[in-house]
DNA sequence: CATGAATGAGACTTCATTCAT
DNA sequence: TATGAATGAAGTCTCATTCAT
């Protein structure tokens, strides 16, 4: 509406200084439209999503966004592909590394997974899975790959380590793995479901008080002298 | 409800005496639909099933559908009310009369839940609630006023028991019920979601032996002489 | 809600003395079911009309109004044909008695009309008709015959009438009849629109006192001694 | 607005060094869309226009309307605006700008008006708005704010200029402003209406004669010293 | 490369009409 | 004869995707 900026919309005129040069944008362009992406299907799922509130949420243009994912869906698995390939690489070098009592490993790795990712937008990511696994099947396969499988090698390599120095007494693997993970991807999931809405009346969740007491309870549970066998 | 409709909730066994009449279709239709919804909801989520699906695969046409449901975002509400309302009651009343140990009354619950929900669709709806919440901004109070709440108040009374009863030791008890709870919840949204797809070398849940292995662990944590040394 | 009435509603107990019999109802229902459907095409125009509303307001059901009228087109036209043949016939004897002076049989019968027929929802076909014609031809040739000519016919004779008495100067027959009835059929429109509408900060249009002015101004615009002869 | 652009109105003809690029189509699309909705809304009323068929007179696909126009409502609002809002304020000009007799003002107002307005298109948005208003609440106070209102004024100003010039006898203002106009509308409604259809047999309708007439009738109406008796 | 105007398939919803009871 | 449950064509509006500029 005034003539000064009629220079900065055209196209051609960009100072060379201060913008970032177009080849440094065209890089980022990728991971820009991903993080857009991801924060959008995480918040409203994957149907309720336009691909115009991402381009925009980049910064780009509904077209360029096809430039560089030919479809919704294409875009929709590159988000999942690249969030949860990242997902799981940090918690392995720690167990492989660590050299304390395997009861405060198992609180290390929890506390630490919630405090850098439970609580960011990257842990929505497990919800838009949830969701949208069955109108996308070949996303089961590299879920499995990609983050069961080797989540689960990590928790049961760490309960293997009790039981072999004698801290914890013998327990089901996959089980007792499955039994220390569900709550933190239930916080994740209602942290980003339930958890992100306004609701009177409702107690609201303490993440990290409850995963103190989680981690509490089972580690006492796997303790070798917690007497009484409990009920079968 | 009461046991001798049981026999009518099977949709594909009409007796012949009792041919479809008008009449009696009217009368079945509302469950034929919500049975129906229920499953595709589940399945595809509630953005992507379309209304004509819920009508076909309740065998009337799409405009029968709003006949009875004045939209699609009120027949999920219908079948979420339908089918989480009663549930919750009757763990209550499971709760009041309960005479044995309070250990056992949990283990009795979960394995209750799993056998009558957990395993059937109605578990799923755990699953569209994840998803599609943050969409339905009215859907969250009611979930949280219908199930949340008094499912959180139906697992702290039965801990507040043990407690009492000096089966337990002192524990948070919201922490503590929502650590109980998380890994049903977990089990349902797997089931429903990566856990209906077709998966190659990734270990499958055994539902049942998770739970149990996951009732033994906090329920050992949970005695009174478990007096260790919790977490660092 | 309370027993008793649950009798009343019962199609097969009507006590005989109180009822109208079934023949009565049975001859009374077209003339019912076109009196709701005018009241309801006038206020919500053709299309904005359901069929079901119609019968609801006649106190029959949807598909008995089908028994009387095969279609929603047909309805309309009974009703347009029905209310628009009443409309003429009473106001050709009150011409051919009338002794007095002409001026006052002319104020005579647009005062009439207003009282007796304008401000009712009789008036209203007018608007249904004005909005719907286009897309009902055969109703054009209906109207024509049944309201403009003879209309016309009465209001010429009228002033004919006044010319050759000599009490109005001489003028065009059609045009003046069209002025003259202009403003009565106005109100009727606005009657049953603008008119129908809460709107705020809008002078009310008084209908009386608007015939009143507009008699007055023609009348004397057809004194013979009318001086000065107006502008081309 | 102002003479240049009259050419472009005309959608037939474009001039071959104007190709119509990308850019001049965007530009004409909002006149294209609201020369098509006016054209069909008057023929077939509101709610009888599909808007499909508003986009295809146009020259457009059903999504490109909603481009532009946000709902039929809307898009019915903007064809009210552009083809109204316009008008009211060359009439008020008019008369602020008028030298000479207060009737030949009169005339010169109606006829023009005619000439502009009655044999158009345009008039006929007085027949959707007289058929529709009731279903549209908030276009009634939109119509009464931006049409009837101001309109009202119009003529009553020049009525009472007329009254304070000593041309007129006094009378009074809003019922003699409707008497003067509601020929005027009528002849527009008709011949948007019954005018438009072929009908055997019934005396032709000849506005400009029309209006004639009724001015001359209502000047003479008007004048002071037609002192005579008026109506019983 | 980037844009954003344009498209048209498809979703939800309404309602005139039919027909078994 | 009267009912009202059922149907499905049709309408409004959305949005993923394309393509001229």
């Amino acid at each position: 509406m005034s003539p000064p900026q009629a220079a900065e919309r055209a196209p051609s005129t960009p100072r060379a200084e201060e913008l970032p040069s177009r080849q440094r944008r065209k890089e980022a362009r990728p991971q820009e439209l991903l993080d857009a992406a991801l924060a959008l299907f995480v918040e409203k799922g994957f149907a309720a999503t336009r691909a115009e509130e991402v381009a925009q949420r980049a910064g780009v243009s509904k077209g360029t966004l096809y430039l560089y994912y030919p479809s919704k869906e294409e875009l929709f698995k590159a988000v999942v592909r690249q969030n949860l390939g990242a997902l799981i690489a940090e918690g392995q070098e720690a167990v492989a590394q660590y050299e304390g009592a395997t009861g405060d490993l198992l609180v290390f790795l929890m506390m630490t997974w919630w405090g850098r990712v439970g609580g960011t937008p990257v842990s929505g990511i497990h919800k838009v899975v949830v969701a949208e696994v069955r109108n996308f099947p070949d996303l089961a396969q590299f879920y499995a790959d990609e983050v069961i499988t080797p989540a689960d090698a990590l928790i049961c390599s760490a309960i293997q380590r009790g039981i072999d120095r004698g801290e914890f007494r013998p327990v089901p693997l996959h089980e007792t793995a499955l039994a220390l993970m569900a709550p933190v991807i239930f916080l994740a999931l209602h942290h980003h479901s339930v958890g992100a809405c306004p609701v009177h009346g409702c107690a609201q969740v303490d993440p990290a008080a409850t995963l103190r007491v989680h981690l509490d309870l089972v580690l006492r549970g796997l303790q070798v002298r917690g007497a009484g066998e409990g009920q079968a």
